[in-house]
RNA sequence: GGCGCCGUAGCCAAGUGGUAAGGCAGAGGUCUGCAAAACCUCUAUUCGUCGGUUCGAUUCCGACCGGCGCCUCCA
């Protein structure tokens, strides 16, 4: 069965077709580097590291780009109050961006393009829509896209056409515009927009670029250089951006090519918390050095935005993450073991149904993810791979070709789902005393002692070592 | 007002026109000196409410109730 992916733009589930395959070109709208990233900003970039991946494991060359928004009204506003140079202002929020995109085990996209280092290609794009007669020098010197010359408008976000909410606040520059429902391209240079240097020279007047008329040139400038395309065959984001972002960047891509902007419009659900989504403006967001500082695996995040479907809102609580953490453990320790199937305590003799059982958790995993990527279905076929395995190593039914396939088959999986721990940093010092108690404890045991034992096994506990007594000895970790 | 999303066990959730995946938590059991880990068993006669279509609906249609989002350069 052929991937298959749900469209904005038809509403419906569709067969993935690739305009030129086996090349993906995977357009995704990145954060706007005013400020740290929450982490329902990164639940939209992780669905987008789950596609990214999957379209990798199913053949695909990805060509995958994602923007930086560094010059925007929010930027500029952050710029301006802590009395910094728009540069100096965000270069700390890209690089923390970044950090945080390692935490979660993001896995990066081939460019990634800066507003702010791509405006020639913005002001080409801007000159395109004028001389074409869909864009136009308002008033107030700014440039405007005129929708009404787009008779596609509305089709991404299903409006006829829009409608202005009654009562809503009128745009202090609504005068400057042709139509109320006119976007700026181009704004011209106000005073604080010299001020923290986001002001470029263009021949349509001094100014800086409109949001979305950003990504529109960043990714047509993008695939062009690399493809020598004008179309998109994925563009995907939150779903706060259908409109209008993604409506205009419609707009003035198509009005500018004549082509379709892109094939495949996919958007993420919000992240909420106790029902209402995760923002800065509401203050119940978390970022997601909060949650590693808390201590939290990237494992566990991940594990818990997959239990979720991309199109769900999924609600975030502590008792969700520490189940998602205890899952996330249990795989880890599932992993070693099968790891270990044949070369340690676990015998490997004969040949059992762990090979068949393996064979079956790809079928499930791809055909889950096949179908618009259903991570969940992808997990619960993990799971109960998991369980099925753990019965036969039990048994100790398992040979060396069933080890083989098994953990080809765990590889493959995590190569998309990436959940397992990672692994403590252990100083030697530590292990060194732990190795020392254990044979104490060794000791007592054989000696009956039992409340030695037990005592020792309390001291480790108290240093956060957890132990297992196995046929083979006794195994510890750290937690 | 326009467009859209959601309501499934204590929590997170998948799903189908034919009678409810999975994870966490909880209970009992096997194993163990005791634990731990693993495994086994149990835990929603029921999927917001009320109607309709149907042999049959959680799943389709309608209404209603409740929660939420976008329409304000929000992922």
């Amino acid at each position: 069965m052929p991937l298959s992916l749900h469209n904005t733009l038809t509403r419906r589930l569709e067969p993935f077709q690739p305009l030129a395959p086996p090349r993906v070109t995977l357009y995704t709208c990145g954060p706007t580097v005013w400020n740290y990233a929450h982490i329902g900003n990164f639940r939209t970039f992780l669905f987008e590291d789950l596609l990214r991946r999957y379209l990798e494991l199913s053949g695909y060359d990805v060509f995958h780009v994602m923007n930086l928004t560094d010059v925007d009204d929010r930027t500029i506003k952050a710029a301006a109050a802590a009395g910094k140079r728009l540069e100096e202002h965000t270069a700390p929020f890209v690089a923390a961006f970044f950090a945080d995109c390692d935490y979660l085990r993001i896995r990066k996209a081939h460019v990634y393009p800066r507003a702010t280092q791509s405006v020639p290609a913005m002001v080409r794009l801007v000159q395109r829509l004028l001389d074409t007669g869909v864009a136009y020098r308002g008033e107030d010197g700014s440039v405007y896209f005129a929708i009404t010359k787009f008779p596609n408008y509305g089709r991404l976000s299903q409006l006829d056409r829009r409608e202005i909410k009654v009562g809503a606040r009128v745009a202090s520059d609504e005068y400057a515009k042709d139509d109320p429902r006119d976007f700026a391209l181009w704004k011209k240079a106000e005073p604080i927009d010299e001020q923290v240097g986001a002001a470029w020279d263009a021949p349509f007047g001094r100014g800086r670029p409109g949001w979305h008329l950003e990504c529109s040139a960043m990714s047509l400038d993008q695939i062009g250089q690399c493809c020598r395309v004008e179309t998109l065959d994925i563009h995907a984001g939150g779903v706060d951006l259908i409109f209008p972002h993604h409506e205009d960047e419609i707009a003035q891509s198509e009005a500018a090519t004549g082509k379709p902007f892109a094939r495949y419009w996919l958007h993420g659900e919000f992240l909420n918390v106790g029902g209402t989504k995760m923002s800065k403006r509401f203050g119940n967001f978390l970022t997601a050095r909060d949650l590693r500082e808390q201590g939290v695996d990237a494992a566990a995040v991940r594990l818990l935005f997959w239990q979720t479907h991309y199109r769900q809102p999924l609600d975030f609580n502590d008792d969700a993450l520490a189940g998602a953490q205890e899952a996330a453990k249990r795989l880890g320790e599932f992993h070693e073991r099968v790891r270990f199937v044949g070369s340690g305590p676990t015998r490997a003799r004969g040949r059992g149904t762990l090979a068949q059982l393996a064979q079956r958790l790809q079928a499930d995993f791809r055909a889950a993810l096949d179908d618009d990527l259903n991570a969940p279905r992808a997990c619960g076929a993990l799971f109960e791979f998991m369980r099925s395995a753990n019965r036969e190593l039990d048994r100790e039914a398992a040979g060396s070709e069933d080890a083989q396939r098994a953990q080809a088959a765990l590889a493959e999986v995590m190569s998309v789902l990436d959940v397992l721990p990672t692994p403590k940093q252990l100083d030697s010092g530590l292990v060194a005393w732990v190795e020392e108690r254990i044979a104490a404890r060794d000791k007592a045991r054989k000696a009956k002692d039992f409340k030695e034992a037990d005592r020792i096994r309390a001291e480790l506990k108290a240093r956060g070592v957890e132990i297992e007594d196995t046929p083979s000895g006794t195994k510890w970790r750290v937690v």
